[in-house]
DNA sequence: CTGTTAGCGCCTTCAG
DNA sequence: CTGAAGGCGCTAACAG
């Protein structure tokens, strides 16, 4: 085994003939005679020659790399989105760059610029906020953007995401028709907009009911599981607090459960969920009554697709894609 | 905004100076006059100068990047590693691609390939199978090779595990401390070198306690929701089933588990667990009395480790870490 | 302290 | 159908 990985240059030496038609063959271009390209077949099969991808990347100008950037890669939405992405991606032979964004822009910021110094044929990305400021200058090198899940300002890109209103807003409908009247809302930061749309198809669905929302029974925080257990305990600690609930997503869903079974039977009997997010692990919610299914694999197949489109260089106006959920009975 | 991105070159020519001058204060190399940094740096802000990563890992023979391999992106066990990992690296600067092998080893090679020929500096993979043949030129090229989770055979590479055999062998003893006789087995497949050693420890424990591991009582499917469902109901059709079992993984526990929630509870009652994996949804698991931790972002630490260091040149022979377990009692 | 120069490995006209 | 040659943007000797 030799010690140096062979170029394009050993191959054409030793099939005698030039730099250029082995770069023909290895890249498949018709115009070589069949003689000849068994010969360099043969000597990059004899050498072990690889393509070195860095050298073709510089000369081209492309990577063949897509960059994914979340605020957290540990969380269920955002591993079947990668799947679902890489799915779609690797067949058109790009490849993906994950970094985490740490839920702040700033490092955020850090890693866009990061990606886009590795000249990555573009982007997809779920923000950490809303804002989008610091993106400006990526567009502007013509790095092709696609949001997903969430959607910043500031910036016109694509985006692929779903009725969070209209799943809420369904979701709570379906807990007033169950004949719930006082129902609490647990939820994420408004700052986020995927919770506050959430939160808005919430409070539509009350007042087009006739109920209040009443602030006593709503509780904002993070959409951690830690936080949904927290804010279940607030709201129980609570005189007289209400029996039904929407939850903001499927890790708050999980800790107010987890919160619920720390106490007695007789504390959570009465109890019921609207939630959104539907995972492998959501016949064990048992106070879950009501689920909003996202189409996540469904989110990641159409951000590859505008996404492949634009590295492409199909040009148009921002695509909004906003898929709908499915409300499932638990 | 110019069109076309500007190079060490423009920076070069803007602040009259040449473009190793360039280079040497980009890279922060301390040789520069500092009226000549100045001159530099504003060039560099007033052009909107960014490095061209591409341009750098060709001339260096090094790309900061290291590829991540997995049988599957969507499971919890990966997206947490992903992320200690991710944290770990980023740190020193590397950006981590991830590519799914499908759980086949003809496309775990194909990815091997790709990575190879991108010029990762280094490698952190979970092998899909206990084949691993295919990863022999890789090492041959000089590439470092972590293995975490899972090992593959005819390769010397560093690995980082944990004691499966120990955490399956202490929750088995566990439930038999608890008066179980009768005690079954749901699992992976034993191609799989997890699931086999955990169904060694399993039966050692059983051996070691007098007990006899009965194959009705034992089921191998593979390590999926869906896996865990069926092999549960295949189970539990047999007329005198046992009352205790040792799962081999999460996602096997929430889909026995799950197959018995869409029973009575009359199925359920008398039906114990003990489990690998402790997951931030394992409350819900009603009937998991015994599970056993794995350090997982420890796991991802250490490889981080070992591959950092391996990367900077650092050579002697594989480093083989077993991670220990952690029984938890519900 | 700074500049000149020679590539890293590949692709791509342009000739022949 | 094939070869020669000039870079892509950057770094690293080697001079000065």
């Amino acid at each position: 085994m030799n010690r140096t990985q062979a170029t394009i240059r050993d191959v054409a030496a030793r099939a005698r003939v030039s730099t250029a038609t082995v770069s023909r063959v290895v890249n498949e271009d018709t115009r070589v005679a069949a003689a000849t390209r068994d010969r360099v077949l043969a000597a990059v099969e004899a050498l072990g020659y690889k393509m070195n991808q860095v050298a073709r990347s510089l000369k081209k100008g492309a990577t063949r790399t897509v960059g994914l950037v979340a605020p957290e890669l540990a969380s269920d939405f955002f591993m079947l989105l990668a799947e679902s992405l890489d799915r779609e991606l690797s067949i058109h032979g790009y490849s993906i760059l994950v970094c985490s964004s740490w839920e702040t822009v700033e490092e955020e910021k850090k890693r866009i610029k990061l990606l886009s110094e590795r000249l990555v044929d573009g982007i997809v990305m779920i923000p950490a906020t809303d804002q989008g400021r610091h993106l400006r200058s990526l567009q502007a090198s013509g790095t092709p953007l696609v949001f997903i899940d969430r959607i910043a300002k500031g910036v016109a890109a694509d985006a692929v995401l779903v009725d969070n209103e209209g799943g809420a807003r369904e979701a709570t409908l379906a807990l007033v028709a169950d004949g719930h009247r006082r129902i609490g809302f647990l939820g994420g930061s408004l700052e986020v907009s995927v919770a506050r749309e959430r939160y808005e198809g919430f409070t539509r669905a009350m007042r087009e009911s006739g109920l209040e929302v009443e602030d006593a029974f709503t509780r904002f925080g993070s959409l951690h599981v830690e936080s949904g257990f927290r804010i279940m305990a607030e709201m129980l600690a609570r005189p007289d607090p209400p029996g039904a609930y929407f939850i903001v997503n499927a890790d708050t869903h999980v800790g107010a459960t987890n919160y619920l079974m720390t106490e007695g039977r007789e504390r959570r009997d009465g109890i019921v969920f609207a939630s959104f997010d539907e995972m492998p692990y959501s016949p064990l919610l048992q106070l879950c009554r009501w689920s909003v299914s996202q189409p996540i694999a469904e989110m990641g197949r159409q951000a590859a697709r505008i996404l492949l489109a634009r590295m492409r260089g199909e040009g148009g106006s921002p695509e909004l894609l906003r898929l709908g959920t499915t409300l499932l009975r638990h």
